[in-house]
DNA sequence: GAAACGCTTGGAAACGTTTCCATAATATTA
DNA sequence: TAATATTATGGAAACGTTTCCAAGCGTTTC
């Protein structure tokens, strides 16, 4: 086959030709800038239309100027949890013209948050960094360089920076004391990772309503989870084992709370009649998991989107003051569970 | 703040400078080109480090070359589908140093397929098409103008072009093979989105099964969907709401035989015993819906690793033939299947 | 020992924009 | 009506690379 040339290669300077102006003429139309008569914007508009023109945004993206593309650095894309999140900027993104260019850590070494930095930048406008291991390297850098960004889920250790995240302690703390409430004095806690902000926050969310009701606090029914379902497996598990077992587990998040369910059935214990369980997060399965998961919502697409309006704000007006916004988390009750069964002995 | 560059703004001018060598053999030192001294490239190398140099990636662009970027057209990023096929191309990209690129087409107008391919051209190397729903619009354009690219879940219509998809047929002869052998008689179907050839083949599918094993094929049986949740629930529904209703309801997709789940226990029919459910796909929380959901699986993750493997391949070697390949599906069989009970008149 | 060759390197053009500066044209004011 | 302010436009430099061409230089070959 011949190999033809991509669509049309029609540049600007082939535009500004058939209509019979200069290039920065060209260059002023699409950029809508004010400086050019009604008359040249409508000629030179129509010939773009005509010819299919599309800008090439590398060279754009070379003079300094803005790509319309918003990077997005993600851990991973194994969890839904990402993807709830990531659906919310895309959709947010579409509304304002931008594309969303996708960066996954899992593979890059810690030390490389300046690598990612410099990587990033003149490629895209905007970085939304969705849960950083180590955000400290990256506001660090990001801020010192001036450059947009906005922190998902992390409230950025020490130095302020814009952040979007839900209220985990909040959330915890409520849902601890719907659970004390519907009776259970032994209410067993899987954490997430402790390096997390938010763990640290759910972890003491709970503590806190214990103590408000007076419940003594007990180590043993704390188990420490990394946020994956076989944290709640073992979790689950060591927790039943206990001499003492609790008659509730609450797992940070959902994907945990459903390994523990795994657990408890495993050993011949129903849910919620035996063991209630609850979880964080309300990822779309946990409403048809049955029994359907009571859980803590995080509005995880909200959030997402959230940010999004932020960074364009940023971009748009970059001398405002930096926002750290907390998004409601909201308890959802479903089946999984109940009052404890009076136990005898 | 005093507004500092961007980390270290080092350009290859500067590095060219420090080794005491001229920007084309820094060019060449990068671009690991043939010609060039060792000991010259080594001290190239070691000043590239010590400044912490980044191509800067727009220039690379321009300049007619590769940017190590590929391109994800994907309808949207409201199903686990999507996310599951992401995560494969992410894995292999990892692998390879190419970073990704998302577009989601959900808003972007049909007709603009050219828009798009146009757009995304020079920003990137080689598209990754999931299930477009018009891919001939795509395919089409980016054929003539030799753009590499592959086709994922989807066997693009009439010409021939770079795939990989899965044994759509083959799954759902399989499934409903699996329901005839347990006993089923009247096996009802709920279709994914007609336009799409998947849909048409899983159809194709059940309907070859019935005729190998001698039942009639009953139009009634069949419920035309789209794909979404709710139409597993209006499926499921009109499907009891027959004179004689199925025994058993194979869905085109797992979220629509959730739907179809739901429907069935609103009529406080039991699952498997009442009425028995298939899938296909097999997403994440078929495993862990109650009860766990029979199912033909569908190698999402692998289809999106091989299919990138495909196109690097294709951009390393532009001159290879083109490769269509369907990754195998498989039953799985969890508690959603039963025989049917004798009925009674 | 001279010619031819191959390898390494420097220099410069080119990629498609944006943006700044200058100039031309038009409108406003005194 | 002349002087001035304003607006519309053209021209050219700049962005950071890649790549082509040519030149320098050391080796091989006859």
């Amino acid at each position: 086959m011949a190999k033809k040339d991509v669509p049309s290669k029609v540049t600007i300077v082939e535009v500004a030709e058939k209509a019979g102006v200069s290039l920065g003429t060209v260059s002023r139309v699409m950029n809508n800038d004010i400086h050019v008569a009604p008359d040249t914007r409508e000629r030179v508009a129509a010939v773009m239309r005509e010819m299919g023109y599309v800008a090439n945004r590398q060279a754009r993206g070379l003079k300094g100027s803005r790509t319309n593309v918003i990077g997005v650095l993600a851990p991973d894309l194994g969890t839904g949890y990402i993807g709830e999140i990531l659906h919310g900027i895309d959709t947010e993104l579409g509304l304002h013209q931008f594309d969303l260019m996708l960066f996954t850590t899992h593979r890059t070494a810690i030390k490389e948050a300046n690598y990612v930095a410099n990587l990033v930048k003149g490629m895209v406008d905007g970085l939304l960094l969705i849960l950083p291991r180590n955000p400290a390297d990256y506001t660090g850098i990001l801020t010192n360089a001036n450059f947009p960004f906005v922190l998902i889920d992390h409230q950025g250790t020490g130095s302020l920076c814009p952040a979007v995240g839900a209220t985990n302690w909040q959330g915890a703390y409520n849902a601890t004391e719907y659970l004390i409430k519907l009776g259970h004095k032994r209410i067993g806690f899987i954490t997430g990772s402790m390096d997390l902000g938010a763990a640290i926050d759910r972890l003491d969310g709970y503590k806190s309503a214990l103590q408000v009701h007076h419940i003594p606090e007990d180590p043993q029914l704390i188990y420490e989870g990394t946020f994956f379902q076989p944290d709640g497996y073992a979790g689950g598990s060591a927790l039943l084992d206990l001499d003492d077992p609790p008659t509730a587990i609450f797992a940070s998040n959902d994907v945990m709370a459903m390994g523990a369910m795994d657990a408890i059935r495993g050993r011949g214990l129903r849910i919620p009649e035996d063991v209630s369980i609850l979880g964080f997060d309300d990822i779309p399965q946990s409403a048809m998991v049955r029994p359907a998961l009571t859980t803590v919502r995080q509005p995880l697409e909200h959030m997402g989107r959230l940010a999004t309006q932020m960074l364009i704000d940023q971009l748009k007006n970059p001398e405002k003051g930096i926002d750290r916004v907390e998004l409601p988390t909201q308890l959802i009750v479903r089946d999984s569970t109940l009052s404890p069964k009076d136990r005898a002995g």
